[in-house]
DNA sequence: ACCTGAACACCGTTCAAGT
DNA sequence: ACCTGAACACCGTTCAAGT
C-alpha cells in the first residue's frame, strides 16, 4: 500500500548541476535560507551527498548558482525606446524577481558586499549602467548615479519582498497591513513622528508604482547632474 | 606553570546582557557573522549555554541586540545647522559605523527585509525622514525620498564596508585595488563595457567623498520634487 | 566519470540539576 | 534568580568504496 517516499518517486534522469540548482531554487523558494539543506535536497533529488558535491563545490557557490540563474532571467528584458524606459523595465524585472525569490533580497546584498560565492552585481552594475551612459550624464558622475540606482532596486525590492511573503493571499495582506499599521500607531508619537505621518500614506499606495517613483526620484536627481544648456 | 585558559581569565564580574552583546560585538568584528559561535561566546565569557540563555532568547535576538547598540551609537550625532547637513552627517554615521562593523551590512539588509530580531531600521528610517520632512518636500513624496536614501546609504555603506574589509593595511589597499582594477579589466570589454569605463575613475575617488557624492545626487532628486516657485 | 552512504566536526538549543 | 554542563537534533562536508 503505502509508497515508499513521497516526493522523489522515478529517479529516471541523471543528476545534473542544472537539475540540483534548480531543486534548490524550489527549496529557497519554499522556504528560504534555512529551508534549502543537503539533506532534504539529497531527499528530493534521491541521492546521497557526495553525488551532490561532485557537481557542486558547496552550498555557497550552489546558493550563488541558484541566484545567477534567476538573475539571469530576470535581467533578460525586451529593449525599450529609451534608456529611461530600458532603466525602469530592468528595475521592475529585478523587483518582480526578488517578490517571487524573497532570499534574492539578502543574498544580492550579500554579493554586494563581496560574498565570493558567484558574483552577479556586476552584471546588475553594467545592465544598469550602460542606461545611465545613454543619457548624457557626465562621465565622472556615471558610477555615483550608477550605484545610487542599483542600490536603490535592490534595497526597495527587498523591502517589499518581504511584506509580500508576509502577506500571502490578499485578506492577508490586508490583515497584515492593518496589524503593521496598528504596531506603528503603537509607536511613541514624539519619537517616531515621522513614521506615523508616513504610515498612511504607505498604505494607500500601489507598491509597483511607489517602487517606480523611487526611480524616478533618483532619475530626477541624475538628470540635475547633467550639463545645463 | 600554565594558567587554564588563555582567554578568560578572572570571571569576577557578573554576566549580564549587556557584557554578552559587548562580547559578541567583539567576536563579529573579529571574525564575521560565522565568527561568533556559542562555543567561544561560551570560553571568553567562562560560563556555560544556558547561562546565555537566560541573558538572551536566541543567536538571532543576540545579533539584533549587537545591531542596536551599534547603530543606537552611531545615530547619536551632534545636531547640524540644516537639514541637509543633518543628513549627510547621519549618513556618515551609518557609512563609518558600518566600516568599522562590516556585519552591519548584511544584518541591516536583513532586518530591512523583514527579519523579526530587533528592529533599528525604523529607527534610520525616523532618523533621515525628519530631516526630509523639515525640507519643504510634498508630504506625498516623504515616503519615497526617505526610502530612496535610506536604501542608497546602507546599500553603498555595505559595500565600501566590503573593500575597505579585504583591503586591511594601506599597502594591502594598494594590492587589493589593482587586483580588483586587473580583475575588471580582464571582463569581456563588448560584454562589459561599461564597468569597464568606470574602472578607472573608481581607483582615484576617496571613498568618503564619493558615498557623500550619492547623497547629493538623490538630495538633488528630492529637491526637484519640491513644489516650483 | 559519476555516485553511494557512513562518518566527522561543529552548530544552536534544551533542561535537569545545582547554588 | 542565576548559573552549570551534559545531551540532543541537526548541519555542511569528507572520503573510502563501489559502478
Amino acid at each position: 500500500m503505502a509508497t515508499r517516499s513521497g516526493r522523489s518517486q522515478r529517479r529516471t534522469e541523471a543528476l545534473s548541476r542544472e537539475r540540483i540548482v534548480t531543486a534548490a531554487i524550489e527549496l529557497l523558494d519554499a522556504a528560504g535560507e534555512s529551508g534549502l539543506t543537503f539533506r532534504v535536497l539529497t531527499e528530493r533529488l534521491a541521492t546521497g551527498p557526495g553525488a551532490i558535491y561532485w557537481h557542486v563545490a558547496n552550498k555557497g557557490e550552489l546558493v550563488g548558482a541558484a541566484t545567477e540563474a534567476v538573475i539571469t532571467a530576470a535581467l533578460a528584458t525586451a529593449p525599450a525606446d529609451s534608456p529611461r524606459a530600458e532603466i525602469r523595465a530592468v528595475a521592475l524585472g529585478l523587483f518582480e524577481a526578488i517578490e517571487q525569490h524573497p532570499w534574492l533580497a539578502t543574498q544580492l546584498s550579500a554579493q554586494l558586499s563581496g560574498n565570493p560565492w558567484g558574483a552577479v552585481t556586476p552584471r546588475i552594475f553594467e545592465c544598469v549602467g550602460r542606461q545611465i551612459r545613454a543619457l548624457d550624464v557626465p562621465e565622472q558622475d556615471w558610477f555615483t548615479a550608477t550605484s545610487a540606482l542599483v542600490h536603490y532596486i535592490l534595497g526597495a525590492a527587498g523591502q517589499n519582498a518581504a511584506n509580500a511573503q508576509v502577506a500571502g493571499s490578499e485578506s492577508d495582506r490586508a490583515e497584515f497591513l492593518a496589524n503593521a499599521q496598528a504596531e506603528w500607531d503603537r509607536l511613541d508619537p514624539g519619537e517616531y513622528s515621522f513614521l506615523r505621518a508616513v504610515a498612511g500614506q504607505m498604505r494607500e499606495h500601489d507598491d509597483r508604482e511607489q517602487f517606480l517613483a523611487g526611480i524616478d526620484l533618483v532619475l530626477a536627481g541624475v538628470h540635475a547632474l547633467r550639463p545645463k544648456g
